[in-house]
DNA sequence: CTGAAAGCGCTAACAC
DNA sequence: GTGTTAGCGCTTTCAG
């Protein structure tokens, strides 16, 4: 069996009290003390149990992370970002990809339940805000980029309405008037197509101009070959636009691809603006106009959000709305 | 706070080995005692305590997964029936994403040794077999094809050099002669190639042809992409294949859209034999002739090998070597 | 600076 | 069929 504390006490005859402060650096040792005490926990190879610390302190230093799908490369991106935080905070993450399924989401919901984490963030695509919220009372819970009524959970998310409007409005202001908008989502119940498309229909109607039903194009999801087909759609459907604002930069560049096959020139003959700011898009032909959502700033305030839960459970604070900025960053394609 | 054990006992009016007993179903109890608890559980929101249960039972009831990357579709259908097979033993998998380096390799090691995980299963590409089993002593580790000394861990398996051969085997009694082989990678601690490269090369060497070192092209990693380059610095090279063994399915689709697009036609021109047997090989144009190994399989005995070391620590079996069938899957490519 | 001991929430051996 | 209780390995309060 593996060796416990109080065997390495025995072994550099001290208490455990003692080696406990060496592994844990919290009180100070006496030099000597602490040098025998350490050659005792590298004989007898010594590591502390996590379940019975966890046990101890009342959480484990776990937090999961659910999203939809990891080799999209925003959620890659965001993870990445997320898991780096979480390190200078000492926590571990679990990531769980959900495919955008409810039975995943519920499931990390119910672990989070029964304080297998200490909190949870969550990219909601198939749970309502009441079963989110039901599921795992008394667990810290973020929500990504949902529209979620207040009450529920503390929230993290660029303005997506505002975002979108800049993104049309950028390109009514280079003289561009058949605008499309790829990328809705009417099968989904996250919110954030909703928002987008409310935006891009703010701009148009500012400008004078009445939102068309056939320049909106619906995808399955939100990866290249979703925004390629739609591409070739809006180009079969004898109205070809004169700028495209995809939802999406994996949408943006299968659009953009599509656009190439069929020999238009991007910017001459058709702007396309995406949204994430994907480091692909930077290296894309031609380089994609987007909006960049301050990725780094989504990750320190999710995880913000949850200290402030773990740590202070007592103080009942409202949850909280966080709006992160956004910044629209222009390259070659518009 | 949340409501422990002792709370729900108070509530049913019944002692907390009861309510032990109906939570966990191990002893019978009396039907109205039981709604009783029941009763008492829902009305508290009684959830387990994980940590303490971990603590107690001596096992966390969670096993590692590490892998290179999930977005390769074999990684992918891999994890995925380990994962549905792991949840049959009612244990939870965190998947760890490597991207192949030692570093990630090291953290889950890590883990290990603090018995967050109750065994490892770990596809090693950076590490090497000395401090893959000198980082978790006491940890059951089971490693994925790689090739190891006897006596660090026990391994699981495809007979790679055998498959190899057969591949190399079929493509040569179909008159092939001049047989490329698209997927070495030099850089990597990763044996697989190594030995795959060896079955084609003895399978040349048995029909009376000796293997060149041109027609044996390095790849990066194990991508499309990478597929795609190595076929077309074959093309390029003078000195054309009429067949081409790819050491994944990946690389084999690839290397598919490079002959397309040059307008050679496969089989006619150029058979193509893959390994892996994804799914995206059953649909491709042509249609993959692939090497198949028994996914299932190595799911199923990657958790028999766990479950033997989990469940009776003290058997010291000795390493296994198991190896699982493959077969070749006759397609349109070949 | 160090020792002794309580207790985190759960399971199961030992009573009855 | 149910109650009582020791103890999993750790941290930390209370003494010294």
């Amino acid at each position: 069996m593996s060796s416990r504390l109080k065997d390495v006490a025995a072994r550099a005859g001290v208490s455990v009290r003692t080696v406990s402060n060496v592994v844990s650096g919290t009180a100070s040792v006496a030099a000597g003390t602490r040098r025998r005490v350490e050659e005792a926990i590298e004989e007898l190879g010594y590591r502390p149990n996590l379940a019975a610390r966890s046990l101890r302190a009342g959480r484990t230093g776990i937090i999961g992370l659910a999203i939809p799908e990891l080799h999209s490369p925003y959620f890659a991106e965001l993870a990445g970002r997320l898991v780096r935080e979480a390190q200078r905070r000492s926590w571990t993450v679990i990531i769980d990809q959900t495919g955008g399924e409810a039975e995943a989401e519920r499931r990390l919901l119910a672990q989070g339940g029964e304080r297998a984490m200490d909190g949870l963030i969550i990219s909601p695509w198939a749970l309502d805000s009441a079963e989110l919220a039901a599921a795992a009372p008394g667990t810290p819970l973020v929500l990504l980029g949902e529209r979620s009524p207040h009450g529920v959970a503390d929230r993290v998310a660029v303005d997506n309405v505002m975002a979108a409007r800049e993104a049309t409005e950028f390109l009514l202001a280079q003289g561009r008037r058949r605008i499309a908008a790829i990328g809705l989502q009417p099968h989904l119940r996250n919110g954030t197509a909703v928002l987008r498309a409310e935006g891009y229909r703010g701009a148009l109607r500012q400008a004078g101009l009445e939102p068309v039903v056939e320049a909106e194009r619906a995808v399955e999801a939100l990866h290249r070959a979703d925004g390629a087909r739609a591409m070739a759609e809006l180009l079969d459907s004898g109205s070809v636009p004169d700028a495209v604002f995809a939802f999406s930069d994996e949408l943006a560049l299968g659009a953009l691809h599509t656009a190439h096959t069929r020999g238009l020139r991007v910017p001459d003959d058709m702007a396309v603006v995406g949204f994430d700011d994907i480091e692909d898009g930077h290296y894309s032909n031609p380089a994609l106009t987007t909006v960049s959502p301050d990725k780094q700033q989504i990750a320190e305030r999710s995880l913000q959000c949850l200290a402030d839960r773990i740590y202070s459970p007592g103080t009942a604070v409202p949850p909280q709305d966080l709006v992160v900025p956004h910044r629209l960053v222009r390259r070659a394609s518009a």
